[in-house]
RNA sequence: GGCCCCGUCGUCUAGCCCGGUCCAGGACACCGCCCUUUCACGGCGGCGACGCGGGUUCAAAUCCCGCCGGGGUCACCA
């Protein structure tokens, strides 16, 4: 038997924005696809005019772009089996839409959702599963006319095959199976002839050729739904698999009530798309026991679907900022800092157009390489590297106020500042500790004193890095007005 | 509630299919120590889990049964 090749798609509703787990089931079929050299196809599914939008449209576009995961086929780029937006291909399931109304695997049903409303509750209140009672299965032309003439506009049902069980084998899961009596005619069409997601989404797969259903297991129940649609299609069956959901920290599935955010914040927040999609891949899927760090082209040589858990991962930020901070330590400084740039635009600390201003802000940002976890850190790290005047917090105030010698103290270190000639950081330690000794003094005492003075904080980069790259003239004066502190009263 | 799925440290997971090498390994977080002018980075160490109960077996995280727990789904949404 020959291999069909490799097609999968990636889904999304334009009804809310791409949030992570949605961008977690697009990556593993991104990786499926690029795995087996197949093609990752986008498919919009925006049947429901009423919640799609134009912009989520966008923003899951855009999303996806970040990430890295280029489709091969789908909206904005094309391919043979287009159009890829769900709205765009009405023609295609009128078609089906007739030829199964034609073969009678679909049915005209007249009766109004609050019907089927009241029905279903009669049913829960019987103890029994509520599904649709197959009222309108066998209705004649001549009933069919009378309830339109009641001014009644039908939907569309599928029949499903009586008595017939299910089952697949799912590629995570093994095999499932379900019974015939769980299942019921659906809608298909409603009353105006828009379809409904269980038909087009197995009406497209088949049309597109999709050769391997990935997505989230809480799809898990509409595929005999699918399959049954795929059958009256006489299409080949592609094959499924469920991946689990990503939890909140209660470990229901992951919404906005657990603060789930949209991919795109996570970018405004300043984790880099490598990042974000190597902490992704991890949540479901493992490659062994030790290795934890991919970049998206490692990823495709060794995802596997095998490899993917069956237990639900809960998103845990902490080790996605973790892992963020590594990614960052890895880039080289110059790159930290343009990749930065927009964060530091906004944060609008210095004159871009200013040559100096922009080197000092490359190389301070170097010295806090270490420590940022988060691009939009960037600007509170070395913000005051710029500003007119220090202001001090808490810490840095008691740490200025214990300096021996006060105000005095104070005033000598700005005179030693001032009369140094070579002002690098090596000069600079030299002569501190030079005259922490020549005060019989900690040096510790004065480095932590004078950051005080000189940044305001209490924690920054090494002092005589820091100092060095803030000047002479700015360390002297910054000295000078950090007497300030000790008239105040305290 | 019916049906379906899942169940190893707080969290992400390896191990489970092919029982012994697992008094369960790695990572995040947390704690301690080291490095150090602070924070951080890094290094070292610690805390910490096989949901419970039966059974099979010389031996069970691994196989079987039951229970319990959690989740998903039951639309003219996707």
């Amino acid at each position: 038997m020959v291999k069909k090749p490799v097609r999968v798609r990636f889904a999304p509703a334009p009804t809310g924005y791409l949030h992570v787990g949605g961008a977690r089931t697009a990556l593993f079929n991104y990786l499926f696809a690029r795995r087996h050299k197949g093609t990752f196809v986008l498919r919009v599914e925006d049947t429901d005019p009423a919640r799609s939008s134009e912009e989520f449209y966008a923003s899951i576009v855009e999303a996806l772009r970040w990430l890295g995961l280029e489709w091969e086929e789908g909206p904005e780029v094309g391919g043979k089996y287009g159009p890829y937006r769900q709205s765009e291909r009405r023609a295609v399931y009128d078609e089906a839409l007739t030829r199964m109304q034609e073969a009678g695997t679909a049915y005209e049903c007249f009766c109004t959702p609050e019907e089927l409303e009241a029905r279903r509750e009669e049913m829960r209140a019987a103890g029994e599963a509520p599904r649709y009672d197959g009222r309108c299965a066998e209705l004649s032309p001549e009933a069919r006319a009378g309830l339109r003439a009641q001014g009644r506009e039908p939907c569309l049902r599928f029949r499903m095959a009586a008595g017939a069980d299910l089952a697949y084998d799912d590629l995570i899961r093994g095999r499932v199976e379900i019974k015939a009596a769980e299942l019921d005619d659906f809608v298909i069409a409603r009353p105006d002839g828009s379809p409904t997601y269980n038909f087009v989404c197995a009406v497209d797969d088949a049309a597109m050729a999709i050769s391997h259903v990935i997505r989230g297991e809480d799809h898990i129940s509409n595929t005999p739904r699918q399959i049954a649609v795929y059958r009256a299609l006489g299409a080949d069956l592609p094959l499924f698999a469920h991946v689990p959901l990503l939890l909140g920290p209660d470990k229901s599935r992951l919404s906005k009530r657990h603060g789930a955010k949209s991919v795109l914040e996570y970018r405004e927040e300043g984790y880099l798309p490598e990042a974000f999609v190597n902490f992704l891949a991890l949540l479901g899927w493992s490659y062994d026991d030790e290795r934890e760090f991919f970049s998206l082209k490692e990823l495709t040589k060794h995802f596997s679907l095998e490899r993917v858990a069956k237990k639900g991962a809960v998103f845990d930020v902490e080790k996605l900022t973790w892992m963020n901070g590594t990614y960052l330590r890895k880039l080289s400084p110059e790159e930290l800092f343009e990749r930065a740039r927009p964060w530091l635009e906004a944060a609008n600390l210095f004159a871009w157009d200013d040559e100096a201003a922009v080197e000092v802000a490359r190389r301070a940002l170097a010295l806090e390489h270490e420590k940022i976890k988060t691009l939009a850190e960037a600007p509170s790290l070395i913000d005051f590297f710029f500003a007119e005047h220090v202001t001090y917090d808490e810490k840095a105030e008691k740490n200025l106020r214990k300096l021996p010698g006060g105000v005095d103290m104070l005033r000598d270190l700005a005179e030693v500042c001032a009369a140094l000639d070579d002002f690098s950081a090596a000069a600079l330690e030299k002569r501190i500790r030079a005259l922490a000794e020549e005060r019989d003094l900690g040096a510790g005492k004065i480095i932590h004193a004078m950051r005080a003075a000189l940044t305001g904080r209490a924690v920054g980069p090494s002092l005589f890095d820091l100092a060095a790259l803030l000047g002479q003239e700015r360390v002297v004066r910054r000295l000078a007005e950090a007497t300030a502190v000790f008239k105040k009263p305290g």
